[in-house]
DNA sequence: CGTTTAATTGAGGAAAGTCAAGTGAAGTGG
DNA sequence: CCACTTCACTTGACTTTCCTCAATTAAACG
């Protein structure tokens, strides 16, 4: 127990499995006992708005869990110029090392609640539990697939459907969760789309303007989209809305 | 034993270390033992330049581990239209699947030699040996980063500091496995590397005149490229060529 | 309620896409 | 071994799109 007397409240690692059953919802991959013992060695952090998790470049020394709230990996250039790698959610994993350091600068996007857990013992304690790193593995593959979506929508041309094709992502990431899919909600501001989707951002707004006009979809603040045509909006992606592709 | 009498060539896979030193270098992440048990389970195949490793959607039933030659992973849009995911090489795996199916559909860019890996087998051996599976994780770290330096060169605006950036990428690569990098060795055609660099195959054509034009580059034929000079090279990628930045 | 920050909107220019023609290389068959 | 066919790549002219920069509007915060 790292501190008496406190049960911390158990991680959780969520995932499309590996070769499992297909339902398009993510599932806990921890067991039970699982959970308990990496709540062992863990422990509790949090980061307000716009705080700095830990910085690319240096020494690894925790792997944390998401709990609550949103984060962004980015990734500074050698030209200083900064750009975000993926958006990180609750069920997920960031802080894995390449040769011993971090790769991305991690933010936290909204006020965050995550699970710190050490290396040393991580690394331990998964060399013991075959179980464990066989749920560790899929919910690597998820996250390489995710990162294969990004690139994905970053070959598309137009403004719009790079847009389009964010909302989706979004939508899937909401329905594999469990939550509603009618209304789509935004955690980060626009400036972070506009960098994620790689474009400026002034054509995102061009582009949220598009998607409205033509009734694609409808904006409720700065935080909610509805898409009020799924129609519509597929055709935008060049997709069938009653046929979705397993992407 | 698959094939009595058959001592195939053990399988190999080979990715930066999560916490270990830095090299720079890949290293084979397989123990001999490991090596050989799943040499135990795993069967040799060859392909053809362009012939097809498995479809996209179809159900997942082996992972292939590339012994020779180059493949490609392909993601065909729901409008037909074909994207290339990422390239992979010697010492890589594929054919993790998403809810048992594929991801992408493979191809190979020149003649492959694989090993392939039946998951009913390896998902059981997996189970059993935690240190295996520790490499596995390695190794899926080490795709995943790929896959976010793919997203991430997606994201240069110009052509030409795209294709500089897929050339870094390729003598990176290079390095990695100890090979010579004055030298980069293209295996793939043109337009599959404007498909990967998502940009159209004129452009990419200008950008190689560009970059020759600037003498950063030389071409030694369609598959050879040389740095000619390796500082106008990295200032093209807003470098400093003395102290490449660790990505 | 005022100040600061984020988001939208407008106009001009640069960059890459498209389409088409031309050139080069590789592979085939006589 | 050479000529021919074919495919891949390159080059040129034109069009579209998005980025840049600036001004305006809207929202968030004290």
């Amino acid at each position: 127990m790292t501190r008496s007397g406190k049960p911390i409240r158990p991680p959780s690692v969520k995932a499309l499995p590996l070769w499992g059953a297909s339902t398009g919802k993510v599932a806990e991959l921890l067991t039970e006992s699982e959970a308990a013992v990496l709540g062992q060695i863990a422990s509790e952090v949090q980061f307000s708005k716009g705080a700095r998790v830990y910085l690319q470049g240096e020494p690894a020394q925790a792997v944390l869990n998401i709990r609550e709230g949103v984060v962004k990996a980015c990734n500074t250039g050698p030209d200083g110029s900064e750009h975000i790698v993926c958006f990180l959610f609750p069920g997920d994993v960031l802080g894995l090392a390449e040769e011993g350091r971090y790769v991305n600068t991690v933010i936290a996007v909204t006020p965050v609640k995550a699970l710190k857990v050490p290396t040393a013992p991580l690394e331990k304690l998964l060399k013991q539990n075959a179980a464990l790193e066989f749920h560790v593995i899929t919910k690597l593959t998820h996250e390489l697939r995710s990162s294969q979506r990004h690139a994905l929508l970053l070959t598309q041309r137009g403004t719009v459907e790079r847009l389009a094709l964010f909302l989706r992502l979004l939508e899937r990431n909401q329905f594999a969760n469990g939550q509603a899919t009618d209304r789509i909600f935004l955690p980060m501001s626009r400036g972070e789309i506009a960098n994620y989707l790689a474009i400026s951002a002034s054509a995102l707004s061009r582009s949220f303007a598009e998607l409205v006009r033509r009734r694609a979809i409808a904006l409720g603040g700065r935080q909610f989209v509805t898409l009020v045509d799924r129609h519509r909006f597929a055709a935008i992606l060049g997709e069938d809305a009653d046929a979705p592709a397993l992407r």
